[in-house]
DNA sequence: TACATATTAATTGTGCACAATTAAAACTTG
DNA sequence: CAAGTTTTAATTGTGCACAATTAATATGTA
């Protein structure tokens, strides 16, 4: 437990200072290292962790607009639009305009990319496995991420 | 709280495959918006965030080489390296090889580095009463954190 | 209807993030 | 000491991530 009622000051003692003290930094770690532990099962498949994310959103609703994908998963259509391009390529999804409104842009799950849900449907099990944590600190440090996520909205 | 004991099933009902059940999901968003909520604060000293992590480790240490300051960060020369040379040019901190081992690449904090500090130290400050959390679930939600980056390593 | 405003993707440019490879230096061991 | 192994950064290439801008379309309103 980290003494919070230290003075702040700018020197090198300063706890507020360091590193792990901190919630970004675990946070942003955590994230890299979590992410880096998808990457064996993720390659069998070619996907990448955001690609990933997509599937995971398209076989929930097999149609969505690049808004809607990006109202999920908190990223913009400069992160999208690319990634979005690079999964049609591969026949995972197809793109194609509203025709009721031509800015928008609907994403379509193709068989290609339906044909990865069952072998990707296994993924969450065996890293909840990798991860070997008790449940409640599971289901308590996962709500306490979604908490802090609202928060940060 | 999540049904853990449903069935795991390929298909759109199974839990697990639902973005807000995962850990991976929340951590990787949550990291993304705590970033973004540094970066005002960040911009009025010209620092990306992980050029501030590495600040943070030169206050505290001023000398450390390239492959420390992956140890700490969690992050490999291929990121370190362009991100160090950005650094030097803006001639925040110093890069030179070891004299005793040429193959290591010492990073010293320069004056112009040493300057952040003041105006840097005032952001973990500035981040919390941002972030209006109470204190306990701060400390709580960063011990879980950093007990799971334990386990991922 | 015309005009201003708002919405939606795409584009552009910068900066990570990381896997894989390369190359140099240091160490180990026969 | 020499040959092989290990360590350390750098390099290369791909893929996000996001701020800022642009352009097309839709909507609201006088």
């Amino acid at each position: 437990m980290t003494d919070f009622a230290a003075p702040l000051s700018p020197d090198a003692s300063n706890p507020l200072l360091r590193l792990n003290n901190q919630l970004c930094f675990p946070l942003y770690a955590a994230s890299r290292m979590l992410t880096k532990a998808y990457q064996p099962l993720l390659q069998e498949l070619g996907l990448t962790y955001p690609q990933y994310l997509v599937l995971l959103l398209l076989w929930e609703h097999s149609e969505l607009t690049v808004k809607e994908l990006g109202e999920h998963l908190l990223l913009d259509s400069g992160t999208l639009t690319p990634l979005l391009k690079r999964m049609e390529q591969r026949q995972w999804l197809s793109r194609r305009r509203a025709p009721h409104d031509e800015r928008s842009v609907i994403i379509g799950l193709q068989p290609a990319g339906e044909a990865l849900r069952g072998p990707a449907c296994r993924i969450p099990e065996q890293l909840l496995t990798r991860l070997d944590m008790p449940t409640e600190e599971f289901v308590a440090l996962r709500n306490q991420l979604n908490h802090l996520l609202t928060r940060l909205q």
